[in-house]
DNA sequence: AGACATAGA
């Protein structure tokens, strides 16, 4: 909750800023104080009070309501609020309120345990991974990520125990809130009494609307609520803001934005301002030229910081630091801020129109990332992010007509854009068996849905049939990573390794163990180079995890070693819940004491589609997949970079100039025959090693 | 000889 907490300032007071973000209010800022007569008229000063009465009629008479509250509307601080009031959580019943993010579940939570006065946890609780703040006998109104409730099926296939279901943030259509919505929309016909708000933005209301319309001719002759959903639109609170466009289409959008802010500068009253790029290479050369430009530093008062994810937590921090009086704040961000977190004090914004994107080509089973053009709702949400503390001002990097006629109006849902495996194992586990004529809410390509179909197949974990087989591919659907990753931990204890390749599952499930700061590359190789392992990058990563035990978990041996602390305390907590699910799951928990030999196999158990070998006479490392023939190279962060193993198994792909294996492996071709005969059969290997 | 948008279980 005190993510962004500063230790030594009085505590903030979190407020859900309905975008899914979070907005830091100083408890200094509202004097009045937290008494509930104040907080009472707070909530009724909130546009959606207004609707309370129509909204509770709405949800009582429509098996679905969509509501469409803008920014600030306090829909979903106060609507789950509204339904207790009018008695949804009686008899035991729960109400759920979903988010996409984590940090939203937190802090909305606290909030509404705060408006209603009761201690976070018993009648108002949320639920997110490794955190669960709920006490089953008095919690009725529950926060949770969608995530947690696609996992809460697995138990409870109707979720009996919820009376509304509120999906919030339906239209950022992640994987996981499109998944759901699917699964509720057939929840529906098994269960007319359960009821389902799904707030969304403007521009998906009707899609949203007619995807749950489940009405039929004849209704009114039925019982229970109407099948077709009511559409309800609540007004947000944000400023106006002015939006420019280029007069012409720019041919270099850091540059541009970079003289975009010089002249807000230069020409505008004070304010901090948030600019738009797509990634780290991008923010970090516009701050080069920032503050390179004796224009711009001659001038005082101008405070510029980057933000994005891979940023360190500390560095992150600081853009939530007041800004000193007499200067101006300027953010250079990646999408971070369009909607997971919000930075008060924001007047002007510089959109410079793109983002990098994630693709997925089921041709060659490889997800890329592509810096592509952003929709309109994306610029509008841009936008928006000036308008919060007073009327504020936009500047796109492109042209009105560019924006008008060339931006989708959308983007493509997330679902379409990614590799499904972990999608298509959910369903099967929910016992949905005709996969490709699910109801989705955006229906992915047959092509991606058969590549997932495939891997689930090779992997041994359905069967001929497509059901799940038991009991390995129940013990699949049933740990929450990869199925790839998942069918590895399962290997692991027929090879008496599991302890190691839990470890190395928990590394490969966060972003990177090694603390990478820009101009410090040298250090960082050489660091690595103390862990390095001749077999490859996973035991590397073993020997990490094993010195950092040793070293009593300490931040101080990370920081000798270019580690990233929090990444290994992270590291640690996904070992533990994936050793509790082992235990449950009958995988005895035993180490190799050091035989490579044994977790490379189970490695190979799992990623044995992802083997490769080196070209016979190849002098820059060229390497082609064995199932399609791809050329690929080792990344240069691999232990494993210029080595050049003759087979090997690699984890991930990233695709640049090349395509580049990312953490790598070398295995004997024997293995593959061993893990997956049927993938490999001896002809194929035989013939390709010759 | 060279790189990592953003979430989530």
């Amino acid at each position: 909750m005190s993510r962004f907490w500063k230790p030594g300032t009085e505590k903030p007071v979190l407020v859900d800023d309905e975008e899914g973000g979070v907005l830091f209010y100083s408890s200094l800022s509202s004097s009045s104080g937290y008494g509930h007569a104040s907080i009472e008229k707070q909530r009724q000063r909130l546009p959606v009070y207004k609707y309370r009465t129509s909204i509770l009629y709405l949800v009582e008479n429509h098996a679905t309501t969509v509501i469409v509250g803008e920014t600030g509307s306090g829909k979903t601080t106060q609507i789950p609020q509204y339904l207790k009031e009018a008695g949804w959580a009686e008899g035991g019943r729960m109400i759920a309120c979903t988010q996409p993010r984590r940090l939203a579940v937190q802090s909305v939570a606290s909030r509404v345990s705060e408006e209603m006065g009761v201690k976070l946890g018993e009648e108002v609780g949320y639920t997110i991974r490794f955190e669960d703040i709920t006490n089953a006998d008095v919690t009725r109104i529950k926060f949770l990520t969608d995530g947690v409730l696609l996992r809460e099926m697995m138990d409870d296939p109707l979720l009996s125990k919820y009376s509304v279901i509120m999906v919030d943030e339906a239209h950022e259509r992640s994987l996981s809130t499109d998944i759901l919505l699917g699964l509720l929309k057939k929840i529906q016909r098994r269960r007319p009494e359960l009821r389902l708000v799904i707030s969304s933005a403007t521009i998906e209301a009707k899609s949203m609307a007619s995807f749950f319309n489940n009405s039929r001719k004849r209704q009114e002759e039925e019982l229970g609520p109407s099948k077709e959903p009511a559409i309800l639109s609540v007004e947000g609170r944000g400023f106006n803001v002015q939006t420019f466009y280029a007069e012409e289409p720019v041919p270099d959008y850091i540059r541009a934005a970079v003289s975009t802010v010089s002249s807000i500068h230069d020409e505008e009253p004070v304010g901090d301002i948030l600019v738009f790029l797509t990634g780290q290479d991008d923010i970090e050369a516009a701050i080069q030229m920032l503050t390179e430009d004796t224009e711009v530093t001659r001038k005082p008062g101008l405070f510029v910081l980057p933000l994005y994810s891979g940023l360190p937590r500390a560095d992150q921090d600081l853009v939530f630091s007041p800004t000193p009086r007499g200067k101006r704040k300027v953010i250079i961000s990646t999408n971070i801020a369009e909607t997971s977190l919000t930075l008060e004090g924001v007047v002007y914004v510089v959109d410079c129109g793109f983002s990098k994107q994630r693709f997925y080509n089921p041709m060659t089973d490889i997800e890329n990332l592509v810096v592509a053009p952003i929709s309109k709702a994306s610029a509008r949400q841009r936008a928006g992010r000036a308008g919060r503390v007073r009327p504020g001002k936009c500047y796109r990097l492109y042209t009105e007509e560019y924006f008008l006629n060339e931006m989708s109006a959308h983007g493509i849902p997330e679902m379409q854009r990614s590799n499904l495996v972990s999608c298509v194992i959910q369903l099967k586990a929910l016992g949905i068996d005709n996969i490709l004529g699910f109801d989705w809410p955006a229906s992915p390509s047959p092509e991606a849905l058969i590549r997932a179909l495939e891997v689930l197949y090779s992997l041994g974990v359905i069967d001929d049939d497509a059901k799940l087989t038991s009991p390995a591919g129940f013990q699949v659907a049933e740990i929450p990573l990869d199925p790839m990753i998942s069918k590895m931990i399962l290997a692991s204890s027929d090879y008496g390794c599991s302890e190691e390749v839990i470890t190395i599952a928990a590394v490969l499930s966060i972003q990177s163990i090694w603390f990478s700061v820009r101009g410090s590359q040298k250090e960082l190789d050489e660091a690595k180079l103390r862990f390095a392992a001749a077999e490859g990058d996973h035991v590397t990563f073993l020997n990490v995890n094993k010195g950092f035990i040793e070293s009593g978990k300490s931040s101080n041996w990370c920081h000798k070693n270019h580690v990233n602390y929090q990444a290994m305390k992270k590291v640690q907590e996904i070992r533990q819940q994936l050793r509790r699910i082992a235990q449950r799951l009958g995988i005895a928990l035993k180490s190799c004491e050091g035989d490579t030999r044994a977790v490379r196999k189970a490695i190979t158990a799992g990623f044995f589609a992802n083997a490769c070998r080196l070209e016979a006479f190849s002098h820059n490392g060229l390497y082609k997949t064995i199932r399609s023939s791809q050329e690929v190279y080792i990344h240069p962060s691999s232990v494993l970079f210029r080595v050049n193993p003759k087979w090997v198994i690699f984890h991930s792909i990233v695709s640049t100039d090349r395509q580049y294996m990312r953490n790598v492996i070398s295995i004997d071709p024997s293995w593959l025959t061993e893990a997956a005969p049927h993938f490999y059969q001896h002809q194929q290997l035989k013939s390709r090693a010759q």
